[in-house]
DNA sequence: TTAAAACATGTAATTAATAACATGTATAAA
DNA sequence: TTTATACATGTTATTAATTACATGTTTTAA
């Protein structure tokens, strides 16, 4: 297979915090869970349905103003089951995340390749916005450190931010390496 | 699409470095390329072909034994032009790669969860390995520290490790968190 | 009041990737 | 000499994911 079906998971845990329309679902990636996570709603409407029919999802119907209709999902005895042995499942690992600029590097033998500079520097200003990002997430959702009644979010917010700070650090480095060097 | 078939793009650039055949490239992402891009033989096949009717490769047939046959692709002009092109155009930085085991501490909120900690230690462990052995593969490869030559390579080999100092720090510092501290 | 934006739910077409199926040759070690 | 391992190249089936197609309602702001 392309991947293991992970969001069907990541749906089952989402429900499991509370009951959930497809709508919700799909924002819910463009918030949180998006930071380390895609999905369209494409997807995410036709698991739905697929999660229904193994038991592990219901659904009621909800009426918005005269005729809107929507359904809000909750996970079943047997869906949350069916999470809990994934989170307790071991994880493989990840080797390193297919990151399509790291691989271009790799190609890129020579240290006086005026190519470099600015793929660097196209990449750092990215990076450094992203870790911006990432330091106002953590100060506005965890003001006083970790939480712990949200501990896992902490967790991974935490390390999302680490890793944006190597990214800067090691472009950074980098340019500084080049012919030229940080008078560049 | 489900990527952007960046595959195509590594095949153009390990051929551009030195004509390979089929299997060579296979074996390429046992090594190098496989700290941080995977794929199989069954798709590296069908991809040299789409690559030759594109005009991009080309390939020799060789004789090894008796009857052996095997074909060695390398890239032509337009090939050339064509990984040109793509090492030189933005790349869409990765916002946080699809790590599975990140995404269920997601799903756990208490600090006290019984789970975490086993979870912690099993990704540390692994993340260790790793890290020990892209310690031993930069001090193999790179004796000197980095190579005029073989830049690239030896940047991203960098950042890997950086990567994965950083993994195993925050695994750390996420066990001494847990009830009972450093003393678990 | 009207138009834009957000809410809401689907399906279809395409593609990339994995796992499994399939076959055969050459070489090195027991 | 025989057997295991590495060399070598394909195809088929399946799945996950993206993009585009498709339709309609509700709310908010101009």
């Amino acid at each position: 297979m392309a991947q293991r079906n992970i969001l069907q998971f990541i749906i089952l845990g989402l429900v499991t915090d509370q009951p959930r329309t497809g709508y919700e679902l799909t924002k819910a990636f463009d918030n949180d869970i998006g930071e380390f996570w895609s999905a369209q709603h494409s997807q995410i409407y036709p698991q739905l349905k697929t999660l229904e029919a193994k038991g592990w999802l219901t659904h009621t119907e909800e009426i918005t103003g005269e005729k809107l209709n929507r359904k809000r999902y909750a996970a079943t005895k047997s869906g949350k089951a069916a999470l809990n042995d994934w989170l307790t499942a071991a994880s493989e690992p990840v080797s390193g995340a297919k990151d399509e600029f790291v691989l271009k590097l790799y190609f890129i033998h020579d240290q006086t390749d005026a190519r470099l500079k600015p793929m660097l520097t196209t990449q750092l200003i990215w990076h450094e916005q992203r870790r911006d990002h990432l330091r106002k997430q953590l100060a506005t959702k965890f003001p006083n450190g970790a939480d712990a009644l949200d501990f896992g979010h902490f967790l991974i917010l935490e390390h999302a931010l680490h890793r944006e700070e190597e990214y800067c650090q090691w472009l950074q480095a980098a340019l500084a390496q080049l012919p030229g060097g940080m008078t560049n």
